[in-house]
DNA sequence: CTGAGTGTTCAGTATAAACTGAAACATTTG
DNA sequence: CAAATGTTTCAGTTTATACTGAACACTCAG
């Protein structure tokens, strides 16, 4: 399975299903397969290679490396003496998360947050009373989830800690 | 705008706005709108009115508010000497944020670590050390998430305090 | 300079998801 | 029972998103 040809039953699987579970993380399927793909695989891959095991278009799988770069969960790696990129994936699987939720973070949660602070400042709900507290609640929340995923996100290790902190202080599930 | 009929701009924004903001929570694009009219809406509506205000298909009007009705979002009211089924928001900010938590961990989280327990327990990746090692990381990872959105998920007010509590003890944004 | 190998882009197409509109059915009550 | 209201279903349509495939751009060896 190593060789990137997922040959493995196990191997092939795990892609598939991680194909759709992927949606969780923010990946659509062509990503998370890709994703997966470099999960069970040990050596770096280059593009064709992803083509060809994944029956998914050179295009496709351009454009999927290209984001899975940007989003820091997988790396170029060269050979020496060879043209091609090659690509591995990020070894730290903890790492991989911090990097996708600091990017939806930014992506998805700051906009919306910047919208609905931007409406509140300029429209005026001040006729109708229980909508007007209703709508600063609503501001507060996203607030104190911005200042708690942001001090979470800021650092690695800090969030890390943290997170290992919260689950052994709170009661045991 | 408290007759449910977004005759002032704020509220009709408001209503679009959240539409395409509540994809974050995990709605479509109709009950986003639909919350958002409740949201800004002190009085009860009943099904006609929202899919008329929302020009939207009575159809896809109850189908939302059933929806709705089961994250426990909106409730059902009645008025006395009136046949008909009313809806309001849930009051409180706070709770309706904790309810589609809880649905949405119920919905799509759990099922994707049990998944991911399954494909580990059942499927063999012992002759990849560097792969084995990353997909225990990984269910690691999970289970820790799952204890920690468990948790606070568990019950809300001290869910609610737990995050207060981090709020104050985190670094400041 | 040329062209073979490789990476990127994008207009068009396919796929999936949401929505409509209408009909069938269920339930309540005057 | 008949009228009013609520729910469910579903074939057809719209809309959003993902994906393809071919053209284009870049690089480098000869």
């Amino acid at each position: 399975m190593s060789s990137a040809s997922l040959t493995t039953p196990a191997a092939s699987q795990f892609v598939e299903s991680w194909g759709s579970l992927g949606v969780l993380w923010g990946l659509n399927r062509s990503m998370a397969r890709i994703h997966a793909l470099f999960l069970v695989t040990d050596e770096p891959i280059e593009l064709d290679q992803v083509a060809r095991v994944l029956n998914i278009s050179r295009g496709n799988a351009s454009m999927c490396l290209k984001e899975l770069r940007n989003w820091g969960v997988i790396q170029r790696v060269h050979k020496t003496g060879d043209r091609q990129d090659y690509y591995v994936a990020e070894p730290d699987v903890w790492t991989t998360f911090f990097r996708i939720a600091v990017e939806r973070k930014k992506r998805e949660f700051d906009p919306a947050l910047n919208n609905l602070r931007h409406l509140l400042a300029e429209e005026d709900f001040s006729d109708s009373p229980k909508t007007q507290k209703r709508l600063e609640e609503m501001e507060e929340l996203f607030s104190t989830a911005n200042t708690i995923l942001g001090a979470l996100l800021a650092n690695e290790t800090a969030g890390r800690k943290a997170l290992g902190l919260l689950k052994r202080v709170l009661p045991k599930s």
